[in-house]
DNA sequence: CCGCATCCGATTGGATACTG
DNA sequence: CAGTATCCAATCGGATGCGG
């Protein structure tokens, strides 16, 4: 049963948390931001949701016009939900938002770590490197490729496998979020095999770490 | 009772939602963004909001070092709340998630309009104009007293009596939401005595639409 | 009045089970 | 896999109370 709650208040920003607001809204918009994601991926990517709420959320961004359902192949086959336009616009408030989340407290153990949280901690933490051309990396994250490229101008991080890699990593969004909160662990992960790499350790650190690197 | 529940999300985005996620937190933050204000205050700018929330949501942000209350006047007065360093921090997500929210749709009547939310919304409105040197308003809100200035480069709101103004106009929060939506409302909200003029018209609509002005 | 606290019915959220 | 259905707990919203 989708909610029918409003602030009523006229206000540009109250309008906005009448569409986004709810509980859970932009969790799955911040799941969708990376790529189109089918219901049961979401499911695993937000463990404390309930389904019931999910669907609830999915139908109202859909009604509010922030996401869409589409079929994948045709017909038959599953269907994904994707942002719309309007829904793509959210991008910079969510990442701004999670800029400002970082200075929170931690929330209490056990708690998740979604792949896009990972990815997109990454491409908050990572930033453009003049003192390297070009590093790509292939991306294993709990089994979905991606391709991760930084430059001297920008960070990308795009679904899907690189065409060509400096190196290739596997490991989970845990593992990689506590190598970008703290690059000294990355010699214990590789060592406990939660993460495995293919290429030059140097090159990963230099990705990951960039100028920053003396400070290890 | 204050809400006690997390999203066990390590992700910051689901870290700041812990924080300002909660219903009503983002408003009143929103009612705080331009000057501190006291609890009836925001009773008055939020009246949909019930005062037992109003008075978790204030402690909560407090809790979690969002908002600070502080005593005017040494001891005994009023006292006001106010963002904290972190909390203003949030000033430019607000400000977009608003602008985003623009293009939502309108809430069900009836709908209450802060002065805050409408002085918001005029920042968001008005742009700096490089064919006019300055032009410095009084502006009387709903009996509280604001200085609108907008000069070749940038446009500025602030509490308080200006120390000269081109124009003075006072109206309420509705009356100046429709102004800025619909330059057209103009004549009659002067006509029916909903906004009060004092100066040249022409300056006001300079004000307020700006090189848009041809438009009318 | 101001600044909340308390009480209570109406919604919403959360966990689990179930169906096409 | 992609959601429903159900039930219970937490939260919300509105009214009212109450000390300072």
């Amino acid at each position: 049963m989708p909610t029918r709650r409003s602030y009523r208040d006229s206000c540009a920003m109250a309008r906005a948390l009448d569409v986004v607001g709810e509980r859970w809204a932009l969790l799955v918009i911040r799941e969708l931001l990376l790529a189109p994601q089918r219901f049961s991926e979401l499911r695993h990517a937000l463990p404390n949701a309930a389904s019931n709420l999910l669907a609830d959320r999915l139908r109202e961004l859909e009604h509010h016009g922030v996401i869409h359902r589409r079929r994948l192949a045709w017909t038959a086959g599953p269907h994904v939900y994707e942002l719309t336009e309007w829904g793509r616009k959210l991008e910079p408030i969510v990442l701004a938002l999670s800029k400002w989340g970082l200075d929170a407290p931690l929330p209490p153990e056990p708690s998740s770590l979604s792949a896009t949280s990972a990815l997109i901690f990454l491409r908050l933490s990572v930033h453009p490197d003049p003192a390297v051309p070009e590093i790509v990396c292939r991306l294993d994250l709990d089994g979905s490729i991606w391709t991760v490229s930084k430059d001297s101008v920008k960070v990308q991080v795009q679904g899907g496998e690189p065409a060509r890699a400096d190196i290739s990593i596997r490991t989970d969004p845990k593992t990689l979020g506590s190598l970008l909160a703290d690059p000294a662990s990355l010699d214990s992960a590789l060592a406990e095999k939660r993460l495995n790499l293919i290429g030059n350790p140097l090159t990963l650190k230099q990705l990951l770490y960039g100028p920053g690197l003396h400070a290890l």
